[in-house]
RNA sequence: GGAGAGGUGCCGGAGCGGUUGAACGGGACGGUCUCGAAAACCGUUGAGCCCUUUGGGCUCCCUGGGUUCGAAUCCCAGCCUCUCCGCCA
């Protein structure tokens, strides 16, 4: 059997107090991918993913009758041990029974121990199966993502040059990269002054927009156990971009979405209490491994920003409605910022592993000249619920059933104060801040030197 | 960090190594009774997996491992919770 990295605790998938145990019941649904691997085989290939689905078959085949041979074997030691419990209350001698019994439990022990090897094995298979993309989806690539909708209207040309953020963050005072870097390296922003309360004022700005639709807010751990991070599907595929904290075995969450999500992990919902909205605001940690000498300048791509996450725990015949209302709530927060901003849906090639339909929220970036990703808005129908074994009870007496659930970003900040500078500027160099933003920044109207 | 205590079903709370998947109580649900309700009484009330079904079987009493013909019950490790002391934001 192949070693384990340190964060791969199968088979037991998820600790207590999760109740989970099932040796089934994570990701897709294993009966599922027996009964239809052609669809699972054509999603990991639209998906550009490299799970073997063969292998996982021939794994769970194998598997399967070994199962079967424990159970029945284990069957006939209970039915042995029933009777020399009988022998010994009748005072009979029960030596001969006993030592048939342990030749039987020596064998049960062999082969049970064959099945549990396997059993690790396919649990890992299983794990780097993708979700399935919802059938909405168009195929393809990142070119072949589809326009939904636009909002606003980006003014391309002005009359004068749009500087990017970063000089003018930098010449505002808002923004000093070069001493973030100082003390933890590039990537790491440091925001000074009226930059830093901008980054509070757009915190607060999108909590309270989102509590008055009702997401509860939350304060959930910044960092989480490899659990939860297996629960939301960064873990075992994308442990390379994130920050792993070894002496305690512990990651700095990416986005709030893993300690979120996995709050109600290993639990059975009363049905009634569906839909559950939550929040959170929380900085997120990504290495950003691979995309070296990619947006390297600025905000856009960082180690650390800034995000307030929503979270949903849905019906599951209610998702793609939820979906729906859930990206019009991030979009909200850019009309409320009368940033300009386009909806996109992603073809398959460029959905997460763990999704199976996903929105971008993309604002126009004057300084670099493109539209930058500003908002993720995803259903993973039950994938993560599975992997986390969220459940629901839909009525008294019925059997639980997993939940959808969704998130999307409401909004990450990092690319937003980018956005803003730039959106805002004026030819003699000041900021407009957007009329929303006035309560929340003393009543200021620009920001200027 | 040091010293103790403990983790059992929706909750409380039992559980000599062998009909305990789990006593007992509470709650919830169904029924009887009632004009209705309360009380009382009767009943029901965890999850996962496997097999061809009515049906049968295997697992699960924090997690993982061990002892045993057989473990919720014994042993080891870990995690978590609580109390006291110390330290610290």
């Amino acid at each position: 059997m192949a070693l384990l990295p340190p964060w791969r605790k199968p088979p037991a998938l998820l600790s207590s107090p999760r109740n989970d145990v099932s040796a089934g019941g994570t990701m897709l649904d294993r009966k599922f991918i027996r009964q239809n691997p052609d669809r699972v085989r054509q999603a990991v290939a639209d998906k550009r993913e490299s799970a073997d689905v063969d292998a996982f078959l021939a794994l769970d085949g194998r598997h399967l009758g070994i199962l079967q041979e424990v159970e029945e074997l284990k069957a006939e030691r209970n039915r042995a041990s029933e009777a020399i419990n009988a022998m010994k209350r009748e005072g009979r001698d029960a030596s001969e029974a006993i030592a048939e019994a342990q030749r039987l439990a020596a064998r049960i022990k062999e082969l049970d121990a064959e099945r549990q090897a396997l059993e690790l094995r396919l649990h890992e298979a299983q794990l780097g199966i993708p979700n399935l993309p919802h059938e909405s989806v168009p195929a393809g690539g990142e070119e072949d993502a589809v326009f939904v909708r636009d909002w606003g209207e980006v003014v391309a040309d002005p009359g004068w040059e749009i500087r990017p953020h970063w000089e003018i963050g930098e010449e505002l005072g808002l923004l000093d990269l070069p001493r973030g870097s100082r003390v933890a390296g590039s990537g790491f922003p440091l925001f000074v002054g009226q930059g830093a309360r901008l980054v509070r004022a757009l915190v607060n700005l999108m909590l309270d927009l989102h509590a008055a639709a009702g997401f509860v807010e939350l304060v959930p751990p910044l960092m989480v156990n490899s659990d939860a991070a297996t629960g939301t599907g960064q873990l075992p595929k994308s442990a390379e971009q994130m920050y792993h904290v070894e002496l305690d075995d512990l990651w700095l969450i990416p986005t709030a979405e893993v300690p979120v999500t996995n709050i109600y992990a290993g639990e059975i919902l009363d049905g009634a209490r569906l839909p559950l909205y939550y929040q959170a605001y929380t900085p997120c940690f990504r290495r950003e491994a691979g995309a070296h000498g990619k947006d390297t300048r600025g905000l856009l791509r960082v180690h650390q920003f800034d995000k307030v996450e929503l979270v949903k725990f849905v019906h599951p015949e209610a998702s793609y409605d939820e979906l729906e209302s859930l990206l019009a709530e991030a979009e909200k927060v850019l009309q409320a910022l009368a940033l300009p901003y386009r909806v996109m849906t992603l073809a398959t090639g460029d959905l997460s592993f763990a999704a199976a339909k996903c929105y971008d929220l993309e604002i126009w970036s004057g300084g670099v000249k493109r539209w930058l990703e500003i908002s993720s808005v995803s259903n993973f129908e039950d994938f993560q619920a599975r992997r986390a074994n969220i459940r629901f009870r839909p009525a008294r007496g019925e059997k639980p059933r997993f939940v959808h659930t969704l998130n999307g970003s409401g909004v990450a900040l990092a690319r937003l104060v980018a956005a803003l500078l730039e959106n805002g500027q004026t030819p003699t160099g000041k900021v407009r801040l957007p009329a929303a933003l006035a309560p929340y920044m003393g009543g200021r109207e620009f920001l200027e030197r």
